[in-house]
DNA sequence: AAATCTGTATTATAATAATAGTACACTCAT
DNA sequence: ATGAGTGTACTATTATTATAATACAGATTT
């Protein structure tokens, strides 16, 4: 698990994606036992209270659940983890689109682009 | 010039790129002179201190330029708002592959589901 | 000349997000 | 029993953004 943040962003949903994405693709397995709060603020360097806050998010959600004096769990089923997933992929495709439309790029263009931003990206 | 703007981002930098577009896009022709900061505030529902900050920091990107007490005016050379429109666009393509990637999506998956998004939207 | 519209500047306030520091109750291994 | 490690709660502080409310000097229009 990689707990690399984005400082200039709110932490709270970048924590809160990371794992969905880990329990979405069975980093994470169904009913582990996930790090300590604290133990994931000393990893991603951040304040121990962003984590716990991020954690009852996702508790809201139907990700995770805490015992209390224990620790936090993966919940059994998946499903609220990949759902969380399939609504990011379609809100970041969307604001994607969005951005790019107002740069003045149709969809084709954009695609093509993308293209070739990848091509560059691997000189 | 659509003045809609999304309130949950910070404001500033939406106004920037707004007029980087029109500039750079020929929208906005060089020499032209803008709304006045208040008719601006007024058309996006935003404070004038705002808008004001906003132009001050294209005026120090090169993009537009003041006239104390007249108004605000479209540079002669339109290179600078070109600039920042084409980085705009490496940033916005940059951001979105590093999200998608944390979500799991190789390049050419993310490709694919742009283009499927994208008939999805056509429906 | 007067009124109105410019850019510009200043100060105060509000909302949000994150941090800092501390504390409590409970579990569990020693 | 003791102590370290849990989740949980609370208050205070900081930083960033945006807003609000003025105010002033100079240009332009009437």
């Amino acid at each position: 698990m990689n707990w690399v943040l984005d400082k200039s962003r709110p932490i709270c949903p970048q924590i809160c994606e990371l794992i969905c994405v880990a329990v979405a693709s069975g980093e994470f397995s169904a009913g582990e036992k996930l790090l300590s709060v604290r133990e994931v603020a000393l990893l991603a360097g951040v304040n121990p209270n962003t984590v716990q806050k991020s954690f009852e998010e996702l508790e809201r959600r139907g990700v995770i659940h805490s015992v209390r004096c224990s620790g936090w769990y993966v919940n059994e089923s998946i499903e609220a983890a990949s759902a969380e997933m399939k609504a990011l992929r379609a809100k970041k495709t969307e604001e994607y689109l969005t951005a790019m439309s107002q740069l003045g790029c149709s969809r084709e263009e954009i695609i093509k682009y993308l293209n070739e931003h990848k091509e560059a990206n691997h000189e």
